[in-house]
DNA sequence: CTCATCTATTTAAACGTTTAAATAGAGTAT
DNA sequence: ATACTCTATTTAAACGTTTAAATAGATGAG
């Protein structure tokens, strides 16, 4: 790997001279910034992070805290990580992983990407699901998903909602529920307890449980709303749309309604949101991204004939 | 941030000694090593990486190449990256993410990981999914799981065993195949291949295309066997478990049989054979790992009493 | 012609480590 | 006592950059 030295000393100049060339840190003479620009393409030189880096106190590098096991399935973390590697490498950043339980780091990355886990309060970090109350974050909205999943179904005649919520171990998902009970007033449609379920945990046969409690409660429902991917999964084996049904997450059951979360945008958004509070800028405290709902081809449909759904 | 010259002041020796007693490199008397230690754990002191990295010119870094979208939905990758992630702190490295089209910047990394793309021959990297001949890599072998299909087809009596393969633009799409056909051989049995149906693509629609197809063939199947997860859920959307039915993995659709892939055991066995390759140790080049076969509660478990299916 | 001003360039220190080479100090054999 | 060996420790160079300060060279004013 050819170093600064190889090429100031093909150009015919000094380390420095190419430094300010490169980083245009100071003025250089048209005539020596073309012999320093030739080198460098000549020997295909490329500066060095780690030296780099060991000069400035910066390492060019933002950390993600991996969320744990249970988190993952409620969020397509693949394709979020995927958009946020871009986002980050197309502003000179590289994407570190970090267990979340591990130690802290703090100085392997710039900044920080956090799903559930604080790091060092001391550290610049972003949140991008549930964040305590300091802390800047970019976050989908499910309380929106929730009122426009509850919006949808009044909207066709539906009075009697049921709701299958996220166990509250999940971080955020009390916002599923606040959603659900603000649309139920707005629309002035009584608020029955009798008609949520908080199943025990998020795995497909707390769907299965959590629907099975419902049915078996004697409580006539006629719309159903499923908060999370695998407990609908769940729910959609024994049910099979017998009642309109709306679902968290879209992307795997098709066919059924449901939202579809802005994965790229959210982790678009969020990464450069860090890189500008790494620059010093005032960020806006909360941002908040809004899920869409998709109806599919099952259920009711034709209930939504001339319902705009976008 | 406390550094080593701040540990050396503090314990009243030179750097060097603090840097001997860490890394154990040279003997230091019993005396010195206590007051270097409490020296350290007083400041709370971690040596910094990139200052040690560039005397060493090691990065402690392993980097990945992310796979384009269409290669994610055949891995759990979010999974798979957890789990790398944990075998690389544990061994004190950290995994960085690097989208595979960017053009490579190799030092930043000691070593890397790639899914489909080949960073710089030069770069000690391992694959996880078809590599090129050349290089080394750890892979789950499609090839035994299509075999275990058959096999387990063959022993329920089935003799006429229908194939959606993977589309061929999926590297390693050709070992399922490759599977089928021999297992067919062993058992004796005809191909037939008109009984074999590759899709047009990877999605879920397109898995019931290929689906109708094989049913518009008018040719008779007693079973059948789907590689590819959005695919089988085309097929299982149409099918319904009309025939025993066999899917590549088992992950989302319950109920119904699939192969579970050993994800955990793959990231971690493919870091650390990277990290022995590092070491300069001699690796093997090439690592199979088998995938199991979870017959699920649909379909024909009862034509499988009695068989030993683990 | 001298001095000041400005610009382009170089020198050298600094960042936080590791490590080869030098040194100090203790013990041992002569 | 002297020289030698061995061990524990320090000194200083090195890794690849950036950047403050120094310097050289040109231009312009007096």
């Amino acid at each position: 790997m050819a170093t600064i030295k190889d090429v100031a000393q093909l150009a015919g100049v000094s380390v420095a001279t190419v430094s300010y060339v490169l980083n245009d840190s100071m003025p250089v003479s048209e005539a020596t910034r073309n012999k320093v620009l030739a080198a460098v393409a000549k020997l295909g030189y490329q500066p060095h992070r780690q030296g780099r880096n060991l000069q400035r106190q910066r390492t060019l590098t933002i950390g993600v805290l991996l969320p744990q096991a249970n988190l993952l399935c409620e969020l397509d973390l693949a394709t979020w990580l995927l958009e946020a590697t871009n986002a980050a490498t197309s502003a000179g950043y590289s994407l570190l992983l970090q267990p979340a339980d591990s130690q802290a780091r703090g100085d392997l990355a710039d900044g920080w990407i956090s799903f559930g886990t604080v790091l060092d309060p001391q550290l610049p970090q972003i949140w991008a699901l549930a964040p305590p109350f300091e802390q800047p974050a970019v976050l989908c909205d499910a309380a929106f998903a929730a009122q426009r999943a509850v919006e949808t179904l009044t909207h066709a005649g539906m009075q009697r909602i049921g709701l299958i919520t996220l166990p509250r171990s999940i971080p955020g998902s009390a916002r599923w529920y606040l959603g659900y009970r603000r649309a139920l007033r707005r629309a002035g449609i009584a608020f029955d307890p009798a008609l949520v379920v908080e199943p025990a945990d998020n795995r497909f046969h707390d769907g299965v449980a959590a629907y099975e409690a419902l049915a078996a409660s004697e409580n006539d429902y006629d719309g159903l709303i499923v908060c999370g991917n695998q407990l609908a999964t769940g729910v959609v084996m024994v049910d099979h749309a017998k009642v309109p049904l709306i679902v968290s997450h879209s992307n795997t059951q098709r066919g059924i309604s449901g939202f579809r979360w802005p994965t790229e945008l959210w982790a678009h958004t969020l990464v450069r949101k860090l890189l500008q509070q790494l620059d010093g800028s005032a960020i806006a405290h909360r941002t908040w991204l809004n899920p869409s709902l998709v109806i599919g081809s099952l259920g009711f449909k034709e209930d939504l004939d001339g319902f705009n759904y976008v």
